[in-house]
DNA sequence: ACCTAACATGCAGTATGTGCATGTTATATG
DNA sequence: CATATAACATGCACATACTGCATGTTAGGT
């Protein structure tokens, strides 16, 4: 069955005539007819009532004419689809970030690849620090936007990855400027309301791994609601239901606004890398021209 | 675009590589080669990463290859609805069967000619007195199978129809056995809870013109609720919400088996012929044929 | 009955597809 | 690094499929 043959059965449908569909489809009547006989051949039904003339559908050709028109559409469409998608594919990679830094990080990077690379699609993936490694690892992502702690490894192997440092950031804890007084009161009695992350989560390992040790040791922590979203966790803050640490990236404009209070002077914070990482070995041109400009690429 | 190429590719999606797929598909690796070429040549893209051994999808190919595997099935599907479809129609006829005949009564009469004929495909459309003959007319129904009140005539100048009778019926009036001391002494007290049809279709309007007419002029029909089914005025009338006048070939099980109670001695039944009704004229061999079966057909 | 339109078929030539043999290159192993 | 093997590509000869031209057959109109 090919798409030929169905739009040779449309054309009869449509005019109503062998001959009129033979020039329709740029070939002679006789030859028309045999390639109407040879489809009649490969179904093993005869389409069309040839005891009349001019021909005329057999009932259950036309029952199935919608089908047949969709099916072409469906064929010419998937022939364009390769087309376009190969076009694509010669100039497009996908770019894993973390859900902490895709709302503010990554995507004025990608702003600043496209400006100097017009042609190049990216594709953008959001993800937890496991998920991005993931998909690096099955080859669903070419680079990945990613924190790293000071002095720790990635979790692949340095032999499997290639890292390159793209800006630093900070974790830094905020609350509510109204709420201000109130937490820094809670201080001083030794209980903080803090808005955690879940403990199998990168941020909410920083936070008991490198952040909760470097409290005064009188201070206990009150969690008093979680959330894996840096995001949510700066609009949780911003209602005035506890202290969160965020990253600065995300938090400087709403401590700037006014809307949160940076308490950084009374807790500790906790500095931390972005860094892009890919895969050792081979890639393709387009992959590494993005990466080049990531390399040189410095920005906070 | 051919079927043919679609499940070539999906031949070496499947198995990785193109000498497997060239065996699965019945051709030497060097003949499949080309015809990969082909298909390719035909696209316009590569749909193959051959740098590799054994070699992988592009991404793109990688991509639309459900969409590949759907169309392959849609087609596959087109020439088997085809010779299907060639096969019923040489062999097929609609019968459309008034609702309150079709639980009851037209199952029956399709096992009885489908046991003489066995290579003919009917198929069953249910519908009120009114769609039948618009279906009838329309020649979406080749026969319709409906009730008729003895001495009056069908909706339909007789000159344009052709029917036959298949059998008798009667519009009995029931309740719930339990409810049966209740309904007699209703019908004393003069005021008769009844389960109604919609004045706008057969039954209603036998009930209203053949029916109600024919009870005690000292009696009141008291509408307790409405339904067009004879299925549901069954249902409703064992539940104790009244009297219900519904066909005896329906109800007979439910009189027999003790569920309800046949009040035939205390209100009036109208009797009904089972039709057959086709239009006048040429017709096809098999719905001459189903016709004459019909014809010969006397049951209950 | 006659004429014309419309589909079918014979014949010769051209186009397309295949298997066998062989060439080229990626990948694994010692 | 050298060697062997798997896996894809290409040359050649043959087989199969498709087409236009010329002609045959039949429905439909006058």
């Amino acid at each position: 069955m090919r798409l030929e043959w169905l739009e040779d059965i449309l054309a009869v449908a449509e005019t109503g005539s062998f001959s009129e569909a033979a020039d329709r489809r740029h070939l002679t009547q006789s030859a028309f007819s045999r390639r109407i006989r040879n489809i009649e051949d490969y179904v093993g039904v005869q389409l069309f009532d040839r005891a009349r003339k001019p021909v005329q559908l057999r009932a259950t050709t036309g029952d199935q004419r919608e089908q047949i028109a969709r099916l072409a559409a469906g064929l010419r469409q998937l022939v364009e689809d390769l087309r376009r998608g190969d076009r694509r594919a010669l100039n497009r990679i996908v770019i894993a970030s973390q859900h902490a830094l895709t709302a503010a990080f990554t995507p004025g990077l990608i702003r600043a690849v496209q400006a100097r690379r017009q042609d190049t699609y990216i594709r953008l993936r959001s993800a937890n620090l496991d998920e991005c490694f993931a998909q690096l690892l099955s080859r669903q992502a070419d680079i990945a936007i990613v924190y790293r702690v000071p002095g720790q490894d990635h979790p692949i192997e340095a032999d499997y990855i290639e890292a390159t440092a793209l800006g630093v950031d900070r974790l830094i804890p905020v609350c509510a400027t109204g709420a201000a007084g109130r937490m820094r009161h809670a201080v001083q009695a030794g209980e903080l309301p803090v808005i955690a992350y879940p403990a199998n989560v990168f941020l909410g390992q920083v936070l008991e791994r490198v952040v909760f040790p470097q409290l005064d040791p009188g201070l206990a922590v009150d969690q008093q609601v979680e959330t894996a979203l840096t995001l949510a966790a700066v609009e949780l803050a911003a209602e005035e239901l506890g202290v969160a640490w965020v990253p600065a990236s995300l938090s400087s404009r709403y401590v700037a606004a006014g809307t949160l209070c940076d308490l950084t002077d009374q807790l500790p914070a906790c500095d931390l890398l972005i860094t892009a990482v890919r895969l050792a070995g081979a890639s393709g041109s387009t992959e590494a021209g993005v990466w080049d400009l990531l390399a040189a690429h410095r920005g906070a």
